[in-house]
DNA sequence: CGAAAGGCTCTTTTT
DNA sequence: GAGCCTTTCG
């Protein structure tokens, strides 16, 4: 196969443009991913390249698995040792096998937002302060923006000082030595502290360098600059740098990137090739033109011209609704609708918000109705009490010293270790400056008066200690999935769980974590635990989208970057949700949401609708909201209105009193009311439907009868029937 | 000590 | 509306 061969002009010239630094700027669907698989398999193939000098940086797990088949199939035989995946995965990689040069223990456990939360809670108790003061978040949010410059708690400090400032340092400062302590590091860490190893160590600095000939990054404009530090010492031998990206996608700031990376790009490496990818394969005339239109309403931006030769294909269909229960029904109608009339699957159709929260309703709908949808998150499978509990345990069977995971687990299930107990044990640790377990391992030497506990919660505290211990010498030698299975014997949890609310269900989820397990059962014992520990820090939701599954996808919109349908529907487009009302008081931060729209809209390939109700509820009160500005940057003649309003076509209000329990995939049609339908009521006579609207599982009709004139009936209670 | 109930706050996006 | 935390009671 010609690697080469079906490549476009622009494509080739980045393909084959192997000397030097490189940036690439790609707009959507201009087959950004395609370039960069092409230019690995040419570099091995053509080049000659030896795999292993290669490193191709992707935005998501699951990027670098098609990253892979695609090389892979490019090159025909399998790709070798490419250094392929997130900034995380690689650096947790890096840090493993070298970090001992700065300290790091080779087991360290990787913390995730939530282990942050706790320790950063801690952190400020440490310190005197009261976490209900001083929002962790807004502390987790500025520890992170300084790891994202590389900033050590010192370096922070001496950034100039205000009150916020102070407290932050202060805690970053704890915060740091708890990591320590617990032998832990956040998802920050795993970038800056290789950045800092780097820095110290140029012997093994020289190492990568030599070893990386071509270095890859792609979604570049949602790097922050520790990564861009990272990607510069790596590449600082031969300079072979290749960046893709699209600032007009940049959507990540929040995170701390930098588009500045992709825009200075040229400045720092002045020798840099520059490529444009600006011929769109993707999505319709339309839509392209659709998405133009508002993200040309950005003030700070670089214009380019995206092109297609694609058809001009459908307007974009603008849908008013009232409510966000209407809205959820009228997708689902829609996409019905569509799989009835057109060669349209179920897969092919994505839903897109800007929260999560706003996936609640239109699950709701898609269960009622029963078609088959796949969620991307909400609340995630890693993140189920049942699941982090496990997994705590695993945790600290590779690392007892991590101090989240222990206190997590000590109790649970109830041992009989109260809080007070555990005070006593934090402030004994915290007076000794070691980690919790590193004192209960203390505990079976000392005398009663050298410790504070009485003998009864010692004697507790070792048995604990003894179980850890025990189950880590068993998983030198047991596979995981059997050491899966022996933790939850010597820890009781399945008693624990199934006696709780909920417990058949959270049981459920535990054994759905034993088949995760099990896909490391084949590895040797000790690296199947940890292969196993840093799968589960790592994964994205993304990740897990399950492509065989013939489903609607409900995404946010920042995930779906860098994905595409056939059809999306872009719902709550509204002042406040998209864009969101943090955005109201900062330009940047309105041109950020209106690149997200903009990310949104370009993963249509042929049909867009975009929505807005009228009406929303959030946070448990309802308010009235105006249509999203966006919408007001579409021109009107790329607009068709799907609203019931203007076209004055009827709303369906479907099964109204059977909700779901219908087979999957298929609507209950059995009942079906529409406005504008003639009813006849027993007592009423005939009239003509007004209105529908949902009400909890029932339906509220507003019916103009002939002769009893305008009534407001309740469907489960009024016997209506359809006359012709 | 643990479970249950009540009250509080805060809601963006995530590797 | 939910989750988190505190309080209360057994």
């Amino acid at each position: 196969m010609d690697i080469l061969a079906e490549l476009n002009p622009a494509q080739k010239e980045a393909v084959e443009a192997i000397n030097g630094p490189v940036l690439i700027l790609a707009g959507p669907g201009s087959g950004k991913t395609r370039v960069i698989a092409h230019r690995v398999a040419y570099l091995i193939r053509v080049c000659g390249v030896n795999a292993h000098r290669i490193m191709a940086v992707t935005f998501t797990n699951k990027a670098a698995r098609e990253m892979e088949s695609r090389v892979q199939r490019l090159v025909g035989s399998s790709t070798g040792n490419i250094t392929l995946g997130t900034f995380h995965a690689i650096c947790a990689r890096i840090l493993r096998s070298e970090g001992r040069a700065i300290g790091i223990n080779p087991s360290f456990v990787i913390y995730d937002e939530d282990d942050r939360l706790s320790l950063v809670k801690r952190s400020l108790r440490d310190i005197g302060l009261d976490p209900k003061q001083y929002a962790p978040r807004n502390i987790i949010s500025a520890i992170s923006a300084a790891k994202s410059s590389v900033l050590t708690p010192r370096d922070y400090m001496e950034q100039g000082h205000n009150y916020f400032k102070e407290v932050v340092g202060r805690v970053y400062e704890r915060y740091q030595q708890l990591l320590t302590e617990s032998s832990a590091l956040d998802f920050d860490d795993l970038i800056m502290k290789t950045v800092q190893l780097f820095r110290e160590n140029t012997g093994i600095l020289g190492k990568y360098q030599e070893r990386y000939l071509h270095l890859l990054v792609d979604e570049f404009q949602d790097t922050n600059l520790t990564q861009y530090e990272l990607i510069k010492k790596l590449g600082g031998k031969y300079r072979n740098i290749c960046v893709v990206g699209d600032p007009d996608q940049s959507i990540y700031s929040w995170r701390f990137a930098d588009v500045g990376n992709i825009l200075g790009f040229e400045k720092n490496y002045p020798e840099a090739k520059v490529i444009l990818l600006e011929q769109n394969y993707r999505s319709t005339q339309k839509i392209l033109e659709t998405a133009s239109s508002i993200i040309e309403t950005n003030q700070k931006r670089k214009p380019k011209d995206l092109w297609t030769e694609n058809e001009a294909g459908e307007l974009t269909t603008v849908v008013d609704v009232y409510t966000e229960q209407e809205e959820a029904r009228y997708v689902v109608n829609e996409i019905e609708r569509l799989l009835s009339e057109q060669d349209v699957h179920r897969g092919d159709c994505a839903v897109m918000y800007r929260t999560n929260a706003q996936s609640r309703t239109l699950e709701e709908a898609f269960i009622r109705y029963g078609v088959p949808y796949k969620l991307v998150a909400g609340t995630r499978f890693y993140e189920r009490r049942e699941i982090k509990d496990i997994i705590a345990y695993f945790r600290l069977i590779q690392n007892p010293y991590d101090s989240v995971s222990l206190l997590r687990v000590i109790n649970v299930p109830g041992r009989g270790i109260g809080k007070r107990s555990l005070e006593q044990l934090s402030d004994w640790a915290k007076s000794r400056g070691i980690a919790e377990y590193q004192s209960l391992q203390l505990l079976s030497e000392l005398k009663g008066d050298e410790q504070p506990f009485k003998s009864g919660i010692k004697n507790t505290l070792i048995g604990f200690v003894n179980l850890i211990e025990g189950l880590g010498r068993r998983s030198q030698e047991l596979n995981l999935v059997d050491m899966f299975d022996l933790v939850i014997k010597q820890s009781g949890y399945k008693d624990y769980v199934l006696a709780g609310t909920g417990g058949e269900e959270r049981w459920e989820n535990i054994l759905e974590l034993r088949t995760v397990v099990q896909q490391y059962s084949d590895l040797e014992p000790l690296t199947g635990l940890s292969a196993f520990l840093e799968g589960v820090a790592l994964v994205s939701d993304v990740d897990g989208i399950d492509a065989s599954l013939d489903a609607v996808t409900l995404i946010t919109l920042h995930q779906a970057k860098g994905l595409e349908y056939l059809v999306v529907f872009i719902v709550g487009l509204e002042e406040g949700i998209l864009p969101h009302i943090r955005s109201f008081d900062d330009p940047g931060q309105m041109e950020e949401e209106r690149r997200l729209c903009y990310v949104g809209v370009t993963r249509a390939k042929e049909r867009l609708y975009l929505i807005h109700a009228f009406r929303r509820s959030l946070m448990g009160s309802s308010q009235s909201r105006d249509a999203s500005r966006f919408l007001g940057d579409i021109p009107r003649h790329l607009i068709k209105s799907g609203s019931f309003w203007e076209s004055g076509e009827p709303q369906l209000v479907k099964s109204i009193y059977s909700p779901d329990k219908g087979p999957a995939g298929k609507m209950n049609n059995d009942i079906e009311i529409m406005t504008g339908d003639r009813v006849r009521h027993a007592t009423f006579g005939d009239g003509i439907v007004v209105s529908c609207k949902p009400v909890k599982d029932d339906g509220e009709v507003v019916v103009a009868f002939t002769g009893a004139g305008i009534k407001r009936l309740l469907l489960s209670y009024a016997t209506l029937e359809k006359v012709e």
